[in-house]
DNA sequence: TGCATCGTACGAATTTTTTTCTACCTTTGA
DNA sequence: TCAAAGGTAGAAAAAAATTCGTACGATGCA
């Protein structure tokens, strides 16, 4: 029985690239280059390599019938973050996910908007 | 003027180690290891190694006065932990921490119970 | 005393991640 | 038609992270 479907995990670079796409939607190596750019300085090949390394581990998926092949991320964003977010809750807190909001409210840079909009998300909960 | 305060960033391993001195308070090599081989396996010089490499990035410090060497952590567990959630909230949710809590309250693993203690959490905050 | 045990240090090998170089193909437009 | 621009692929280098082997000093105890 192969276990095809436990979950890659991304290194930080491919975690830049994918939070690309998830802004841009499915785009070729150019668009995303453009975008990183504007951030760190990259290199059109090194981005070219990663989404093509990335595309082997199934982290992306690609249209080649252009000659600018397509990249679309190969799962959805929030079931990529939601899996991201549990390891980080299980490892960091153990498991338990209000110890994480504890952290976050005593966090100065949680800004008191921030606060007020997560009392307000949960009092919407109680429906 | 040298930037020795820049946190330096764990790495996974590093981050392993760091979550047992949390839990055991100041051990040695070996106290260390053998928690970790509970979880996965591992090898008492590579743990050595790692904490003799986090020990030189100024991530713990240690106490050679005894022939078994006594690590403990260089900063505070809390104001690590919020600095990588920080991180993480800046980098998966463009820093806004009610988009990670809307997440966790979409997430299937946080369950009724967990979601409970942080509306409790939030009603306390109130005051 | 002498050997087994447990500790550290050091060096180096291995593996993983990141980066770059180069070859070659396709498209475009002068 | 041919050169320039822009694309992919593959090999390989460089850097970072992880792992291990071995030497050697301390300690404990028969």
């Amino acid at each position: 029985m192969k276990e095809q479907n436990k979950p890659v995990e991304p290194t930080k670079s491919e975690l830049e690239i994918l939070q690309v796409l998830w802004r841009l939607g499915p785009s070729t190596v150019r668009e995303v280059n453009n975008e990183l750019i504007k951030v760190k300085d990259t290199n059109y090949t090194t981005t070219l390599k990663f989404m093509q390394l990335m595309t082997d581990k199934s982290l992306l998926t690609r249209d080649e019938s252009q000659m600018k092949h397509v990249y679309s991320v190969a799962e959805e964003e929030q079931k990529t973050k939601s899996h991201l977010l549990d390891k980080f809750v299980d490892s960091m807190y153990n498991g338990s996910a209000s110890k994480l909001v504890m952290q976050l409210i005593g966090n100065k840079k949680t800004s008191l908007h921030e606060l007020q909009e997560i009392k307000d998300l949960l009092k919407n909960l109680e429906d």
